[in-house]
DNA sequence: CTCTAGTTGCGAATGATTTGCAACTGGCAT
DNA sequence: ATGCCAGTTGCAAATCATTCGCAACTAGAG
């Protein structure tokens, strides 16, 4: 019962209708394992820890495969490359420090209530949305 | 005093120590002259209606030089391209409509002192932000 | 007017991501 | 179990956005 979490992706997989391979429960794991933003290359090189010939292209069709589906989410912070993660049980936005690029998430319902105000003033309804707040740590 | 704008960023340019040639000064125009978030690629093609001869690396170099001049502002959205606005006078976030592609803008003293008092909590200082709401028109 | 560091055009190089294609393989239907 | 076949994979080549090397220019300081 300690990887309740393993099965959960692997079976939304399922119901979402694709086929559960080799390669691919490779990249699912490696997913549900990283807490991180990892880039292509980076999951790539996890993957193939446990399943070594994997194809980086693979992983990149995977990727989009599952993101197309709302598996996982797709970032692109400033850095050039795409980063994904895990559909968070609950949705959070994102600090980034800008000195050593290190991710911390937070959620904050006053904020996201004030959007959905926002956007109904605007005549809009929110479909998602991302909030990246750039920082660097206070002077001590 | 209509287009005070115009020598704004031009004038903004010179105090930076930028060389104002005859590309430069075409994709200024452009950059000024544009209110929506166009990418390199239409940013190009618009330059070229007034500078036919310019070749899109000069685009694309100006254009770094300016973003990292904070003279231009560079954004991210998800469709891979990375588009550009002049630097607003205040700033704004973005509503993007995610059927037509369409970015609206608009701006929340609320939200905004909602996530400096949240960095605050996190021992953050903020350096700057992006909020994108993706949202789609409401039903008529 | 001269000189030079900053700029430009061009084409080739890069880096990230996608795609064509032939060989495989889950997993539903026998 | 067994066979079938659409979905999937590996590989290499292709594509897309962006950058870079370099020789030829040109603002604009002096």
């Amino acid at each position: 019962m300690s990887d309740v979490g393993a099965s959960n992706l692997t079976e939304r997989c399922r119901l979402a209708g694709l086929r559960i391979t080799g390669p691919r429960k490779a990249i699912l794991k490696v997913l549900e394992d990283s807490s991180d933003h990892p880039d292509v290359e980076e999951l790539h090189r996890r993957v193939k820890r446990v399943h070594p010939g994997i194809n980086i292209a693979t992983v990149y069709r995977t990727l989009n495969v599952l993101s197309e589906h709302d598996l996982i989410e797709r970032h692109s912070f400033d850095d050039g490359r795409t980063r994904y993660e895990t559909i968070p049980e609950e949705h959070h936005d994102h600090f980034i420090d800008i000195d050593t690029g290190e991710v911390v998430e937070f959620v904050s319902e006053e904020i996201e209530a004030m959007q959905e105000e926002i956007a109904r003033r605007h005549g809009f309804e929110i479909v998602s949305h991302r909030l990246d707040i750039f920082v660097r740590r206070r002077d001590p």
